[in-house]
RNA sequence: GGCCCGUUCGUCUAUCGGCUAGGACGCCAGGUUUUCAUCCUGGUAAGAGGGGUUCGAUUCCCCUACGGGCUACCA
């Protein structure tokens, strides 16, 4: 096991998404573990965008991960737009540093052009697949393709000068042992035989991934390289990448993957659609529409500390844990190998208690953003209705549903439970001996004062209250008798029993 | 197909050779709440299978099975 704090340097971590489509959880997640390691070992994280591939590149992509992560509160120190040493942060931007490495790998042997065309390419492929054998380009025939090191110089420089397409393949070795060492997966040797010479540089003149992710943590400093487990068999190349430009290796750590909660495959929208619930930090609105945890009344901070312990766990007996005692408490090496399924009822766990600590004004901001029929109610009122039904509620969504009845009189009334409380005509009896009431001036006591009527006339306590029930919220939920009452005052009770009585009886 | 990674309750996980396998979510039951929910208490439930190594394996090694990832001039 390496040990990362022995190299007593601030680290310096990237998160690298590609502006492909909107966010989602477990890109999400990478992020959040780069942060947690950078702050909790005092260093940086930085955001680069690798937008190398044009065509794939959805609009507000960009823009939305950076509202996600602000979201989120998980920020990157620098990030495209900052002018430092290490600018520019979007790759699309750093054409100039890949032309100035592919030459130097180019000079010293270690890469070459290669002219096949992608139709030839592919006919290979076909034709190997057909015998049940998968084509490498490698040392097995790259002596026998189309490439500066089949061709002579002269024909190699005549094809360049008649502008004829090419590529960059990187010169992977035929022999020897790749050593790669992982914080989180330890020591793993790869035979260097099974590697294909990976296209460097596009005919486009765009570098690919892999050369441009190596070149820019190298040009940037990251000294640990924290990315998905669907990194890992490339991880090979990288080392030897580095290796090439005689480069000092990062620290390498691969995430486990989040699947769907059955466990079949990667956690994706459809798997969202099809259980109820989102995939995706906030909504999204460009090809298509969708919403997102905020939108489905998740805290962000919920989220955090629920995508945190998937995969990783803090010491046992701590459950609930955020900001800086979760950056305090957060251990790459402790993070585990096997992917985690999303269970979304868990989330909603960690989100009711969240929102038990969340401030009822900040929770009435963000409903009114949320629902915006709450927004017509006086502001007062809906934080004090929000702090009465609040512990009942997994979701900011959930309030309103919640909290409803105490701004609403209620317009119908659930027929089962209407029958069951209207044990011999007593729907009738209780309103009318409620609206009798009403003339007093018994608010406070109105609960009680029922109470003793029912007592003298020999009717259990609990049988008037559900019918009060009944004609106060329509349904037998809700908070107590008592605090409604209180909440929508005298003449709403009033209005109610009249409804009640309209209507019911 | 090839290569790589993984496998502890339904789910998230603890265990770094001594286990009566611990916690959390969910679920179930009881209590509190004259309702429902919250809350509290209790319960349910796991080491994929087979070989080794060892006095002893969930823990170390191998094989099989299963799951996942990669296999592009995508990232």
């Amino acid at each position: 096991m390496i040990s990362y704090k022995s190299q007593r340097l601030q680290p310096r971590v990237r998160f690298a998404p590609s502006p492909t489509g909107p966010l989602h959880v477990g890109g999400l997640r990478t992020a959040l573990f780069n942060y947690l390691f950078a702050k909790k070992n005092g260093g940086d994280f930085i955001l680069r965008i690798e937008d190398t591939d044009k065509k794939r590149e959805v609009k507000g992509a960009e823009k939305y991960i950076i509202d996600s992560l602000n979201w989120c509160g998980i920020s990157p120190d620098e990030r495209p737009g900052d002018k430092t040493k290490y600018s520019p942060y979007k790759q699309s931007k750093r054409g100039d540093v890949y032309e100035a490495f592919i030459s130097e790998l180019l000079a010293g042997g270690k890469a070459y052009y290669a002219f096949d065309s992608e139709d030839e390419l592919k006919a290979l492929r076909g034709n190997h697949e057909k015998k049940g054998e998968t084509f490498v380009y490698n040392w097995a025939n790259r002596n026998s393709l189309k490439n500066s090191l089949s061709m002579s110089k002269k024909e190699v420089q005549k094809k360049i000068g008649n502008g004829d397409k090419y590529v960059v393949r990187f010169l992977s070795p035929e022999k020897g042992e790749v050593t790669t060492l992982d914080l989180i997966r330890g020591k793993s040797t790869i035979d260097s035989k099974i590697l294909d010479d990976k296209v460097l540089l596009k005919a486009d003149g765009t570098p690919t991934y892999h050369f441009a992710n190596v070149v820019d943590d190298h040009a940037m400093g990251i000294t640990h390289v924290i990315r998905g487990e669907e990194w890992l068999p490339s991880l090979a190349l990288h080392c030897l990448l580095y290796d090439a430009f005689g480069w000092d290796l990062p620290v390498f750590a691969h995430l486990p993957l989040i699947l769907n909660p059955n466990g079949k495959g990667k956690l994706s929208k459809r798997s969202g659609e099809k259980g109820g619930f989102p995939v995706f930090p906030i909504n999204w609105n460009e090809n298509e529409s969708f919403d997102g945890f905020r939108e489905a009344g998740i805290l962000p901070k919920a989220l955090v500390n629920y995508l945190a312990t998937l995969g990783w766990s803090p010491k046992e007996g701590s459950e609930i844990i955020c900001g800086l005692e979760l950056i305090e408490m957060f251990q790459i090496e402790k993070v585990v190998k096997a992917p985690a399924n999303f269970d979304f009822e868990r989330l909603k766990w960690f989100n009711h208690k969240y929102l038990q600590q969340t401030d009822n004004a900040k929770l009435a901001k963000i409903l009114i953003e949320l629902k915006p029929d709450s927004s017509e109610m006086d502001e007062e009122k809906l934080i004090k209705a929000i702090g009465l039904v609040k512990d009942r509620a997994d979701t900011i969504n959930e309030l309103w549903g919640l909290c409803k009845y105490l701004f609403f009189e209620p317009t119908n009334y659930n027929e089962n439970n209407l029958k069951k409380v209207n044990k011999e005509g007593l729907n009738k009896i209780v309103a009318e001996v409620l609206e009798k009431s009403l003339s007093d001036d018994i608010q406070g006591g109105l609960v009680s004062h029922m109470k003793e009527w029912g007592g003298a006339k020999n009717i259990a306590a609990g049988q008037i209250m559900m019918t009060l029930r009944m004609i106060l919220v329509g349904d037998l939920s809700g908070i107590g008798i008592q605090d409604i009452i209180n909440f929508v005052g005298l003449k709403s009770v009033a209005e109610r029993t009249k409804n009640f009585k309209d209507s019911v009886i």
